[in-house]
DNA sequence: AACCGTCGAGAAAACGCTATCTGGACGCGG
DNA sequence: CCGCGTCCAGATAGCGTTTTCTCGACGGTT
C-alpha cells in the first residue's frame, strides 16, 4: 500500500459539522472551549470528532487565530545543559493544549535570529530564546510581534520577560571557594572577546566581570588570568593545555561553564596532572558532573526550573499580562573532588604520569 | 514602546506585489523559483521583498503547498546521543529553504505518537522519527500521509525509510573484545521487558539478543545475566549496585548505551570497586566517554551521519523518490580504560576504597 | 500574410479555520 | 401581553498563500 499519498489529514471542521450536524463555527467553538456551546452540542461534536479522528489544521488555525504552539530558540544542544531546560519547558507544558517546538540555531548562521524568525514565520503564540546577543533594537521589535521570554539575558526591558541564574551570586560563591582552599593563582577560562563583552547581558560576561571582582577584593589583582578560547571541545582542550604547560601555571582554573570544564579536566590529564596539582570548577552542574570520575566542583543553576519559569512567564503574558516581569533563579555551589587545596610549594609533580583508577 | 502588539508579520505578499508593480501571483512564483518569470520581473520582485522585509506566512502556505519545515520528533534530549542525531540533521540543512522542527516526546505521553503528531497537524513536509515503539499500522498510516525516515528501527516497510546502526555488529565487537580481554561472567543491563521484546525492531532488543547468541557461542551460556531495569539514572544505578553486591557479581557489565553506561561506572565506584575489578562498555560513544575520568569503552554508532542521512533520504522522498531506502551505519569499537582484563581469581579488592584522582 | 507554439504575466478560486455579526427562541419583569 | 435581555447557533467574511487557467504578445515557420 505504498506510494498515493492521501491529502494530509483529510477530514476537515466541515467534515465535523455535518457528522454531528452542526455549523463549523459550531464545531470551531466546541474545540476552542470557546462560550456559546449547550451541552449537548458539545457532546454530540466531540463524538463526531472522536469518531472521525478529526484534528485541526494548524495551519489554518494560523490565518485567523492560536496556534496553540510555544517556540523555543536553542544555541547549542550538544551542551546539556540546555536539554535541561527543554525538559523543564516541557513538563510545564504537559496535560496543556500547547505544543513546545524547538528551533535549534544553525551554528553558521549568526546567532539564532534566523530560529528565532523560524518561529515567528510559523505563527507561533509566544517565544522563548536563549540567544543573549541578539541586538536590543531587534529584540524589541519582535516583542512588539509576539510574548517573548528570554532565558539567561541579564537586561531588563518593558517588552519581554527574561529569566536568569544569579551569575554573580553563583560565580561568588566559586571564588571565595577557591580562595578559601588556599588559591592565589586562579585563572579564568571563557569564550573570544566578543561573546562576553556586549553590555554585560550574557551570563559569561557577568561571570568573567565577577571572577576580576572578587580577585581584586581579594588582594588578588595581580594573579588575575584570562584565557579565551572559542567554544569547540578541541580549542578549549587546546588552550587549556598551554594554559597548563605555560610558566605561570595556576593551581585552580574556573571555567566559564561544566563544558568547558571538561575540556580542562582533559587537558589536566594529557598535561601529566590531576586534580591535586590543578583544581578546576565549572558552572552549570551538569548530570556528569557527579559521575566519579569526573565529581566537578560547579554552581548548580536548576535549567529545569528555569525552563518551567520561562513557559509560565509565556503563557501569562499570552493570557494577556503586559508588565515585564524579570525572574531570578538562586545558584548552589556544588563542591566536588575536582577543587583541593594548592600542594605546598615545591612539592610539584609536574612529570608524574596519569594513573587512572 | 511596549504593549501594542502589531499584526505580526504584517507586509503580505499583497503589499510586494503593489511595491513592485505586478501581481501576487508573481511574486508567488519568483519567491518559490517556479517557471515562468522574466529576469527583469525577478529583479524587481526580490527588491521589493528586500526593501519590505517581507517574510512569507508558513501558516497561509500550509494551506496550498510546501511549508518546506522538517520535523524531527526525538525521545530524550537528555541522552547526548540525539542532540547528536540533530547536529547532523542540522548541518545537512544548512543553506538550504528547509527549516528543521524538533518536537520533544513528552515522557508521560506514550511514545511519540503526539509529538508526530504534533508536526503533522503543522503540516511538515517531511518527519523523522526516533521512536521505535509505535505500532506498524499507524507507521503506515503516517507513511502514507507525508513522507517519513525512522532512526533506529530494525524493520523495512515499504512506505517509509529507515536509518539505523547495525547494532549485531556493534555488539559483537564489544562482546568479543571482553570475552577476548578474558571475561566470562559478563552481565548485560538494559530496558524493562516491555521495551526491548515487540518483534526485534528496537536498537536494545538487537543488543540484547546479540548479547544472548555471542555468549552461547562462547560456550558461556550460563553465564548469562541479564538485569533490566527503568531508564531513569538513579534506577540504573541502584540495578547496578544491586547486581555488584549480589553473589554472582559479574567482572563485566555490557551497558545497552552509555547513559546507562555512567550510571553503572557510579555504581562501580560506590560499591568500592574500580575498573580494574569490573569492567564496564557502552554503547553511543557520547562525548563524554573520552574523558579521562570516564574512559568508557563503547562502540561509535556516528549519530552526525545518521542525522545528515535521515535528512538527505527525507529531502529525497520529498522531491518523488517511491522506493523505500534503508541506511546501515556501520558501528566502531572504541577501546579505553574502563575495559580491562579480568582480576585473577583470589586476588578480589571488594573492601578497597575508591582512591580519586 | 496567416498561423501556431511558446512564454511571461495576471485573475481568480481554493485551502481550513476563526471572528464577528445576525437571527431566533426563551424567560422574565413591567 | 408586550418588550427586553440572554443565550445558543449559524451565516459569512476574511486570513495570506499557491495553483490553475486564461490571455496577450512575440517570433518563427509555412
Amino acid at each position: 500500500m505504498p506510494a498515493s499519498r492521501t491529502p494530509a489529514g483529510s477530514v476537515t471542521i466541515q467534515d465535523v459539522a455535518r457528522e454531528a450536524g452542526v455549523s463549523r463555527a459550531a464545531v470551531s467553538k466546541v474545540i476552542r472551549n470557546a462560550y456559546g456551546v449547550s451541552p449537548a452540542m458539545r457532546e454530540r461534536v466531540t463524538a463526531a470528532i472522536e469518531q472521525l479522528g478529526y484534528r485541526p489544521s494548524v495551519s489554518a488555525r494560523g490565518m485567523r487565530g492560536a496556534t496553540f504552539t510555544l517556540g523555543i530558540e536553542i544555541p547549542d544542544l550538544a551542551n546539556p545543559f540546555f536539554p535541561r531546560l527543554l525538559t523543564g519547558a516541557t513538563t510545564a507544558l504537559s496535560g496543556s493544549p500547547y505544543q513546545l517546538i524547538i528551533a535549534p540555531a544553525d551554528p553558521a548562521h549568526s546567532e539564532g535570529h534566523r530560529a528565532i524568525q523560524a518561529l515567528v514565520d510559523r505563527k507561533v503564540d509566544g517565544v522563548i530564546a536563549v540567544s543573549p546577543l541578539v541586538e536590543p533594537a531587534w529584540l524589541e521589535t519582535l516583542a512588539a510581534t509576539v510574548p517573548v521570554v528570554m532565558l539567561g539575558r541579564h537586561d531588563r526591558s518593558t517588552g519581554y520577560d527574561t529569566v536568569v541564574n544569579d551569575d554573580e551570586a553563583g560565580t561568588g560563591q566559586v571564588m571565595r571557594h577557591l580562595i578559601e582552599l588556599g588559591h592565589r593563582d586562579i585563572a579564568h577560562l571563557t569564550y573570544e572577546e566578543e561573546k562576553t563583552v556586549p553590555g554585560s547581558v550574557v551570563p559569561q560576561a557577568i561571570r568573567l566581570e565577577t571572577y576580576r571582582k572578587v580577585m581584586k577584593e581579594a588582594g588578588l589583582a595581580s594573579h588575575i588570568q584570562v584565557v579565551r578560547t572559542p567554544m569547540s571541545e578541541a580549542a578549549v582542550h587546546r588552550a587549556a593545555l598551554q594554559l597548563l604547560s605555560g610558566l605561570e601555571r595556576p593551581t585552580a582554573i574556573f571555567a566559564c561553564h561544566d563544558e568547558t570544564a571538561l575540556g580542562v579536566q582533559r587537558a589536566v590529564a594529557d598535561a601529566g596532572l590531576t586534580s591535586a596539582d590543578v583544581s578546576v570548577a565549572g558552572y552549570d552542574d551538569i548530570e556528569i558532573a557527579r559521575h566519579p570520575g569526573v565529581s566537578l566542583t560547579t554552581v548548580n543553576q536548576d535549567g529545569e526550573r528555569m525552563g518551567r519559569l520561562a513557559v509560565e512567564l509565556l503563557l501569562d503574558r499570552i493570557k494577556g499580562r503586559t508588565e515585564p516581569r524579570h525572574e531570578i533563579v538562586r545558584p548552589d555551589l556544588v563542591v566536588r573532588g575536582s577543587t583541593r587545596p594548592p600542594r605546598p610549594r615545591g612539592s610539584s609533580t609536574r612529570l608524574r604520569a596519569l594513573g587512572e583508577g
